[in-house]
DNA sequence: CCTATATTTAAACGCGCGTTTAATATCTGA
DNA sequence: TCAGATATTAAACGCGCGTTTAAATATAGG
């Protein structure tokens, strides 16, 4: 019953946020009542923290530890985010509703857990680029983190609207074609004064 | 009482969205009851209605406007896109709030009329730029604005995880170096294959 | 001035929320 | 076997939500 609470509460309250997914909703789909939710974790407030752990604790040491293996490519982590982006729908979907959104209930966790960790690794990295001459000398690394974050979380974040305005379809192949548009696009628009822009392949 | 109303909804309503702000709320704040929003707007949501058309009249003129008026480069587009956002922080948390969350009350407005009107300006702009030869020729134009979106966009969407993650103030000057280097990384990034990257400034 | 309309007030409505209680069923170990 | 712990059920709680009602007040027109 634990655990058929927690799967019900994995499916709604990443796809419909904390406030919207109510207990009674999350008690049926798990066949049962709202007061299981007490008896288990206290309260609405429990149900999702111990969800969230379940869900997120893979993908947090996939991204933590794939960083730490040593320097790599600004392009691998652009591909290594979009990837797990793309194939963890939910991901958008949370952070949308708990961390972007005013008093976004796991954004403090967010910050301390997810991205205070990741940023410096992403800072350190560019860095590392920047000493080595394959970045301009003058780039700040700290905006430049910054546009790196934004061009591989904000298709996701924006699925449900930049897909009927843009006519994207975010199928298997369109993801491939971003992953290298986008991997170009930074490596390019990154790339010292001087050298010539190369097409990748 | 009708123009108190709006003002108390224009405040509320942006900052903590259509559900968090309550209807009690508003009309405390407009120094009335919740009596005076059915009065006068029916309910709830036709007070939101009202308040946004006031609200984003005049943005949405400003950008339709800009982008009619010619063949404009993408730099300069960024940097337009970049300023209304800075300048005006509601429209980053209406984005969050009601367009990209779940069931946004103001994403079906919001493509109809606001990004669905913008998107094809900004898919031609590109593609007179890629015709003139000043980005590269196997540019997919509607996955570069796509990124240019991103670009603009995350940095004011993610505001408040962003600046305490990678030690950013947002504050005047650096939202100015932002846009800059949002636009060299822009350009740079698609420059045709052979050209030498060069510096802006 | 008086009436009719427009506006504002105060109070309550029904509803669904998260939560809690108390009784019942199920399991476990001596 | 049978008490004691564990698990589950059904029902209700208080609360705040959006909304509605009906009475009181202000505002204008003849």
């Amino acid at each position: 019953m634990r655990n058929a609470l927690l799967d019900a509460a994995s499916k709604l309250f990443l796809k419909h946020g904390f406030d919207k997914a109510t207990a009674r909703q999350i008690a049926v789909a798990a066949g049962t009542t709202p007061a299981m939710i007490h008896y288990y974790f206290g309260n609405k407030l429990g149900l999702f923290r111990a969800m969230l752990e379940r869900a997120i604790g893979p993908v947090r040491e996939l991204i933590a530890g794939s960083l730490q293996a040593g320097a790599v490519d600004p392009a691998v982590l652009i591909r290594m985010h979009m990837q797990t982006a793309a194939a963890n729908p939910w991901i958008a979907t949370l952070i949308v509703n708990e961390v972007l959104a005013e008093k976004g209930r796991f954004r403090g966790t967010f910050i301390r857990d997810v991205a205070g960790r990741q940023a410096p690794l992403v800072i350190e990295l560019l860095q590392r680029a920047r000493a080595s001459g394959s970045v301009r000398a003058d780039l700040d690394v700290r905006l430049a983190a910054l546009s790196l974050l934004s061009l591989c979380m904000f298709p996701f974040l924006a699925r449900q609207v930049a897909g009927p305005v843009l006519g994207l379809k975010f199928d298997e192949d369109e993801i491939e074609r971003l992953i290298a548009h986008t991997a170009r696009l930074f490596t390019v628009g990154t790339v010292p004064a001087g050298r010539a822009a190369r097409p990748e392949h």
